[in-house]
DNA sequence: CCCTGTGAACTAATTCACAGCG
DNA sequence: CGCTGTGAATTAGTTCACAGGG
């Protein structure tokens, strides 16, 4: 069952047309942004775009061995993917290559973080600080600048004013006048699966266009919202799957 | 981008049959277990795989609402996926329901916790106890009874003996013993970056076939062994990409 | 040469559309 | 009828294979 590495693959599907009933279902393919992108061409798939931050994360680790140049075959090597694979990916955007030679790594790591939006600091909003919430904001701010959680939300009264590696979890009340200040536009979920819609709303009201959701549920949320969803219990019911044909001698 | 609820698809690739010890990339479609699950047919595709849990909770919350029978629309109203997706998925393992009515909600449910595997308590183990693995552990325990952390293990000798919702923390050095007497064969990682490796080798040596891995790296395991991975950084990373082109105002 | 970049071929997955049957 | 079950059509994604250029 070996896997290919770098996965969690999502399903950013109605990237464009109407997720819901009424909107009438688009055929169209999608667009991606471009211009800001740096010029990215219509149509790149989701998954090409969830590969993106493996690269570079394979790319920041050549850098710190001190590699100037890596191959498309390097990078299959440690992430996992196919040579191919990568080529394709990298071209969807440019040809950022030497033929014979290979990728620049420092030219490559610029591209892919600004490909990706990286290139200004992504502020992230956090709701939900019980201990799911707090491990995650504990982590994310000892290690990330690029993707960093800049504000966290609560709604006991008693974790109010508490910090976080430095920052200050704040009353659920204030989460839109915060959010809309702060311009935050990615926010993730990690509140009871009860809460979990009424906190998509508010957030996508507030201006919120793309949500990591570690909440039990399928929010539901207006076209042009992106959700990806992390459910440690799907994943191990899934997984699950996998290992029933029990083994051999019973 | 509005998106599909039910997310995060695997890229569980080279399911190949015949979990050997010898690698040996084989470029076949890979069987599904069959037999045991209640007759499979061969190759049913990872990601309808990953849509069977969403399904099943879904039919768990009917249930719950007292329902007894569901249509695939309903389903897919819940879901998000498409009503024929839904009944592709299900038809890949039998005919369940019946025409013009719909799917007995019980029966469904126990087909698709027997084709899970989760009919039998599956017995997990967390390597990692720290912020998040205590957080996943914390979680897990609380609810749920089919898919279930029976073991944690740390490497650090403070937190040996301490209890996580009665379970007590157990030495790493114990890992193998205790994976070998309980049958484990699924595993959640969660330890820094540079332990995981090191970790998930020793757990496939134990016996372990699948693994759900929060550490942000590209594990490398042999053929026949699943691996999932979930990156906190990496989601956010590629969320951030769609939310890129500035809002028309700047 | 060597490795990138890419159309073409192929494979996988989804959606369509309708026959089939309670 | 109404909704399932499923081949056929379509669309998406990957791999092949080779031309192209430093």
């Amino acid at each position: 069952m070996a896997v290919r590495p770098g996965d969690g693959e999502p399903r950013l599907s109605g990237r464009a047309p109407a997720a819901g009933k009424k909107a009438g279902a688009e055929p169209e393919p999608a667009v991606v942004p471009d211009q800001e992108t740096g010029g990215a061409p219509a149509r790149v798939p989701d998954v090409a775009i969830r590969r993106l931050p493996v690269y570079l994360r394979a790319l920041e680790e050549l850098r710190a061995e001190d590699h100037e140049i890596v191959s498309s075959a390097d990078l299959a090597a440690r992430t996992g993917y196919s040579s191919e694979q990568i080529r394709k990916d990298l071209a969807y955007f440019g040809a950022f290559g030497t033929r014979g030679v290979g990728y620049r790594i420092d030219v490559l790591v610029d591209r892919l973080r600004h490909i990706l939006g990286l290139d200004r600091e992504v502020p992230i909003a956090l709701v939900g600080a019980g201990h799911l919430g707090t491990a995650l904001a504990r982590y994310n701010r000892t290690r990330h600048r690029d993707v960093r959680i800049v504000a966290i939300f609560d709604s006991d009264p008693a974790r109010i004013g508490e910090r976080i590696e430095g920052l200050e979890i704040q009353p659920a009340d204030a989460m839109e006048a915060v959010i809309r200040r702060l311009g935050i536009r990615l926010a993730v979920i990690a509140v009871p699966a009860g809460a979990a819609q009424a906190v998509a709303r508010r957030l996508v009201a507030a201006g919120v266009e793309a949500i990591l959701n570690f909440a039990p549920v399928t929010l539901q949320v207006p076209p042009g919202v992106v959700v990806q969803n992390i459910d440690l219990t799907l994943e191990l019911q899934s997984l699950a799957y996998y290992i029933r044909p029990e083994p051999a001698t019973g």
